[in-house]
DNA sequence: TGTCTGTTTGGCCATAATGCCAAATAGATC
DNA sequence: GATCTATTTGGCATTATGGCCAAACAGACA
């Protein structure tokens, strides 16, 4: 039953995986709009330029990202562009987990 | 610019990170049909019932299922069914992964 | 009450993820 | 070739995750 699906639930965790992270997240939104330099991102996220260039390597391994070198800049961009329209899913967990509480707090 | 949206999508990062595991995953598959018991569950996965109780905890812990105690067995269901549309999307970054590698390979 | 079944929790170990610093690499430009 | 800039990689410490076993807990039912 499981181990039929096994492959392929793990193939799609890799890629959740990939993109569950905060910073990651806000580089798929980022380049959502177009595509960034690594130099542009590090300079949003505020960390350090090594640990923003990991995170595209996760991203990139994943499929998700795919990357340009031109001139000495890496530019990244989305692959997949739609990999962002499941945030109203998401939002719609983090909303009722919101009314929820809301609910819990009233009735107490 | 990141930490203005950072409360976001660290939110939105803990959702996915539940998500993001096979045996997860293929519980939210299970889930999607109506509710399991843990006791099911934990057949279908081949896992220890100890691990399969830590999954769905997680997940609920995420608010992406609830659960229900009915004599002595826990039942659990998916809180947002469309937790799963995303896979199209999910789908679609692997199939380009897989286009590339054909090209890659017949180019070579 | 005793015990059986189903589930959760604690403890432990092995492995993976995160983030920084420092060093290596690659192009551009002098 | 020397050097400057942009990026990646290696190394390391810290923390989180995954999985099993054993123990605790909770209902059901004799």
């Amino acid at each position: 039953m499981y181990q039929k699906r096994k492959i392929v639930l793990e193939a799609r965790a890799k890629v959740l995986k990939a993109m569950a992270h905060p910073s990651r997240l806000f580089i798929l939104e980022e380049l959502e709009q177009g595509e960034r330099c690594v130099c542009d991102l590090t300079e949003m996220i505020g960390a350090d330029i090594s640990t923003v260039s990991k995170h595209l390597s996760v991203l990139k391994q994943a499929g998700i990202v795919i990357d340009d070198k031109r001139g000495n800049q890496v530019f990244y961009q989305l692959r997949v562009p739609c990999i962002l329209n499941f945030f109203d899913c998401v939002e719609s967990v983090l909303s009722e987990q919101a009314r929820a509480q809301v609910a819990c707090l009233t009735s107490a």
